[in-house]
DNA sequence: ATTATCTATAGATCTATAGATAATGC
DNA sequence: ATTATCTATAGATCTATAGATAATGC
């Protein structure tokens, strides 16, 4: 172990914050203009040091798009349980969703970054389109895994597609979140999401129960 | 009317067939890379023409790509009848969408398209946002009022929400375009969107019928 | 006369590297 | 010694304008 990595491991809180400063500032002008749309100097001068001063502490434009969505996935996941191993019943589950969306109509700058990152990297060799395709999968798989829990311990309808619903829940929330970005005044995207995710509950809940 | 003005609208065959071309090639750049990532360079070239002369017909990389959306979505619209003045009933528009989705699962460029400068254009001060706005107001207003009129004619409930199950709509309709076009061996675009319009048609039949 | 197209180029940008200087922490 | 930061700059791009030349159609 060099004395830097020893130094690392410790702690090093002035460049832990100016790091974190710049991935703020890269959240925000991202979230603003996409990727390709920003530039490295208007990042570094929202974060108060030089374009160069930046590519010390990351060493390209691509590994601060990446650090950034790293971030603040790991962040939303964790905030809202949405990690494979939590303990919830579907119904939960589909709840927390709500709950994400709510929280995400109080925060459109996170919105827009996902939605922008998101659409922009289906384009061919976008630095962000294997973390999105994984991102997709992941999410769609561990909401299918919770859907199948809950139709195998009889808390919903036994004969659910439980991929497909995965896929519509996502599918729905994105939607939402592009028509509401473009248009807030006009989409309630919590309270649409709510009904529909309320819907689906209803048609989830087992025969003998209806 | 000067002589340039009889002249326009008396054919003029090679000026139209070569802004149809440059249309054509912008459309594919700009699918590819986005508006801002797209260069009017590349799109010239695939034009077969230098990049001067595309602005001859151009005035701007803007005015471009104004046009493309356009072209593209009157197309659209009139394929599929999707005008406000048709006579269809509410199951076979919401059947039309079905087709629409089932015919854009075949031309993945124009879906990346749309899905790439929707996203791109929530982005402040980018040319298109006013279109994408307008055309979202449109399309969702389009289809309330095909339902509402379903609803007060007895083919749908009448206790339907009309704006919000538009928004639905359209909301899974650009939800799944996003991630078939991230992952299309996974998504099978057409066949959710399709199984999704038939239980919504289930849950809209009247409840004297169901 | 009008339309189409080209060359040349102004004037901005943008990412990333090289290399110097200052600050920090063992 | 290591880390942080800066200036200077190379080398690409990119949009749009100016102005010349060629082609087209009355």
């Amino acid at each position: 172990m060099t004395r830097a990595e020893a130094h690392r491991r410790t702690g090093n809180s002035a460049g832990e914050a100016r790091r974190s400063r710049i991935l703020h500032a890269a959240l925000l002008e991202f979230a603003e203009n996409g990727y390709r749309g920003s530039a490295l100097a208007a990042i570094a001068a929202r974060a108060e040091l030089t374009q160069t001063g930046l590519l010390h502490h990351f060493p390209s434009k691509q590994h601060l798009l990446i650090a950034v969505l790293e971030l603040r996935d790991t962040l939303d996941a964790a905030r809202f349980g949405l990690l494979e191993d939590s303990e919830q019943s579907g119904t939960e589950r589909l709840r927390a969703l709500v709950g994400l969306v709510e929280h995400n109509a109080r925060v459109p700058g996170l919105v827009q970054l996902f939605t922008v990152i998101s659409a922009e990297s289906v384009t061919p060799g976008h630095p962000a389109q294997s973390w999105t395709v994984d991102r997709y999968r992941r999410l769609r798989a561990g909401l299918a895994d919770g859907l199948r829990q809950a139709a195998a311990s009889g808390e919903f309808r036994s004969d659910l597609d439980a991929d497909a619903l995965a896929e519509r829940v996502f599918a729905m929330m994105d939607g939402l979140q592009l028509q509401w970005l473009l248009d807030p005044a006009r989409v309630d995207m919590p309270g649409l999401f709510r009904d529909f995710v309320e819907d689906l509950l209803d048609h989830l809940r087992p025969a003998d129960q209806q």
